[in-house]
Parts: structure tokens; C-alpha cells; sequence
DNA sequence: GTCTATACCGTGATAGAC
DNA sequence: GTCTATCACGGTATAGAC
């Protein structure tokens, strides 16, 4: 915050090593020992900034899940015919998956094996839970597909915009394209949510 | 096979065990001990029926991988319209995602840490590949909506189809209800892969 | 085919010097 | 704030008796 080159390290900038590495080996599969080889200091310095490897994926999954909550307190969420607030959501959601592309990714793989896990899983199932009544809503004034049940629908559709997290990367910092196998967006930025959004809502065949 | 009553075990009703219990606790987050507790017998008893944990999962993987390639030999993938021939392999993932339920979560949750895990992922990639070219032929004939990448659409149709893995559980043998957190498909069985499909190629909205 | 006992190593975490 | 040294534990895997 105050000096311009972090040298040493907060909770924070090592929170954001070791959730690159947690993302890359799985949390279970990541040790201490891999962390402080990512961070280039000792396993024992980094209980120094941390109580543990718990804590650090407990800050990861908070942060994710600030990130969507904060979404259906946006007016935009809140305001508006039912249909107009899911799609709303849904495109929100996209954003703030690239945005804490790490965190949520992180998130969404939790197993449910320690108390923090479990902590996350809740609270996911209740954002799901949100997001599947106004879908509700939106059928019920007309506006989706009576054919379908809304909790099946919301399940499908967190799991088509969820997806994100498996092949979307950031584009690079410096112009440079990326050729890291998979692929970045290619849709120009903020253009990927609105293609989620049409693709969810009015299906991948052509138009009528 | 033979004998009636399996008291004693296989490689197969190892496998079973196993899977299960690398589906609820994660792959690197079981041990042989989760294991032989959950099957009943020792640790180095499982010794004598599988080199160690690694081969269970290289089963389990292959299993799902060879439901999944099986796909694109059947009649409706090969022959008819493109179009024809993604909708039938998409409504025939779900199917065998289903049927192989346990097998098929484990090889979406692969992560790449060892050697046979890493095979997993390229055949995967692989699968992906031979349906997206399915896609694109089916948006050359101008049947899918030319506006979107259908390398782009293809990730998010199999993230789509993938999440079942995460909700969907099979019914139970004796027809009671399943009460498990997880409700069952609700759709009466089969119709599942024909809601997606549906979902997946004309979106949420109310039809036009 | 299953067991007990054990080898051996990597794990998360701590102590205490600098 | 970082290090080296060390601990107790649990991990995979093996040996050999029954």
C-alpha cells in the first residue's frame, strides 16, 4: 500500500500466489512445501503472515463470494421486470468470474472436506438458491419456458456460465496475444458475457 | 461373474468402492485408509488387487473416456444432417453421463498432477475437439447462429452438459424417493437429455 | 485374500537464531 | 520477516504370517 515495490510479503500478496498454485494442483494437492517454493520463501515464513493453508483458502473463497453477493444488491438486480433482472445476474455473473477468474475458480472446486469448505459450499447453494427465484419469478410472469423447472434451469445455467473458470483466461497485461493452450476470451473483452447471455437465453440454433 | 454372493473382492467392486469415495472426497484428498475403511478391508489388502491408488483412478478415467468416445461411432453420430448429428451427441453425453455417472465426475475433476492424469486431460481435449468440429460443420450449413465462436459455443454447451455431474443423482433402485440434498433428474428419467438438449439449442426464453 | 507390523518419506506446523 | 532445524503425524507401499 505505502512503498511502491512489495519486496516482502502481506496475507494478501500471498494469498494471491497461493491461489495460483491451489488452482493449479487442487487445493488438497497443493503443500506447504509447493507454496513456498512458489513464493520463494521458506515454509516457515509463511506462517508467519498466515495461521495456515486453511486460512488462506478461506480469505479466497470470501473474496469470490463477496464479489457475487455484491451482484444482487446491484440496482440492476433489484429493479425491473424478472427476465430483465436474470439476465441481469446472469451477465454480471460472467463479469465478476473474469474479473476473480482465480478466486471463483477456486470457489467452485471446493470438495466439502474441511470446515471452511463447507462454510463456502452454503453459501454458494444459497446464491444459487436466489438466483433460481427470479428465474422462478421471470416464468411465472411468462417470460421462460414453462416447459422446464426452474431449478433445473438455474443448475444449467450456473453450469454453462460456471464453465468459464475451466478455459477462460485474462487477456495479458501487454498486448502480447496469449498462447497458453487455452485460448483467451478472442470475443473483444466484455463481448463474452453478452454472447453467454444471448447462447443461455435464445439457444445456439439460428435465430427464427 | 460365477458366484452369486461377491464377499470377497475384484478389481471391479474395488473400483466401485473407490470411486465413490474419491467422487466425495476429492482424488488427492483420499487415502488408502479412506479407502480400505470404506471397502472394509485393509490397506495392504487392497495392495493385492490394484498396484495402488493411482490404478484406480486409470480405470476409472478409461472407463468414462471409452462411454464418451463410444458416442461418436453410434449410427446418429455419424450419419444424417450436422445439425442431427450434434443434437444426438449432445442428448447421448448426457445420457452416458448419467449411466456412468461416478466415472465421469471423477474424469471432470481431474487436474493434471500425475502422469495418468495428464492422459486424461488430452483425451478429454480430444472429445472436445471431434464435437466442435460437429458444431462448425452444423454452422456452415447455416442451422447454429453465426455470430457466436463455435469453439467458444462448444465449451459452454459441454459446460452446460458437464454440470450434471455436480446436481444430478440417480434415482433410487426401490422407487423411494431420494431425499439426499441433491434431488434426483424430477424429470421422469430419460426426458433429462431432451430437456438439455432443448435448453441447450433454444434457449430459456419462451419460444417465439 | 486378508491380516499385522513396519519401512520410509512428505506433510503441516513450531522453535528459536539472525 | 526470513531462515534452518526439528517435531509428530499420516501418507503410500511392502514383508511375511495365517
Amino acid at each position: 500500500m505505502t512503498t511502491a515495490k512489495r519486496d516482502t510479503y502481506t496475507p494478501e500478496t500471498l494469498l494471491t500466489v497461493a491461489v495460483r498454485v491451489f488452482n493449479d494442483r487442487g487445493y488438497d494437492g497443493t503443500s506447504m512445501e509447493h507454496l513456498s517454493r512458489a513464493a520463494g520463501i521458506s515454509k516457515s515464513s509463511i506462517y508467519h503472515h498466515v495461521s495456515g493453508k486453511e486460512e488462506l483458502l478461506r480469505r479466497a473463497v470470501s473474496r469470490a463470494l463477496d464479489g457475487l453477493f455484491g451482484i444482487l444488491d446491484e440496482p440492476g438486480a433489484v429493479r425491473g421486470q424478472a427476465i430483465e433482472r436474470v439476465e441481469y445476474v446472469t451477465r454480471r455473473t460472467v463479469e465478476v468470474l473474469m474479473a476473480e477468474l482465480p478466486y471463483v475458480t477456486l470457489l467452485l472446486r471446493v470438495r466439502g472436506n474441511t470446515k471452511a469448505e463447507r462454510w463456502a459450499l452454503e453459501r454458494r447453494r444459497e446464491f444459487d438458491q436466489r438466483v433460481a427465484d427470479l428465474l422462478k419469478a421471470a416464468a411465472a410472469d411468462g417470460d421462460l419456458r414453462a416447459d422446464v423447472d426452474m431449478r433445473l434451469a438455474t443448475r444449467l445455467l450456473f453450469g454453462m456460465v460456471n464453465s468459464l473458470v475451466e478455459w477462460y483466461r485474462p487477456p495479458s497485461a501487454d498486448g502480447t496475444a496469449d498462447e497458453s493452450g487455452h485460448p483467451d476470451g478472442s470475443d473483444g473483452g466484455d463481448q463474452l458475457a453478452e454472447t453467454v447471455v444471448r447462447l443461455a437465453f435464445d439457444g445456439l440454433r439460428t435465430s427464427r
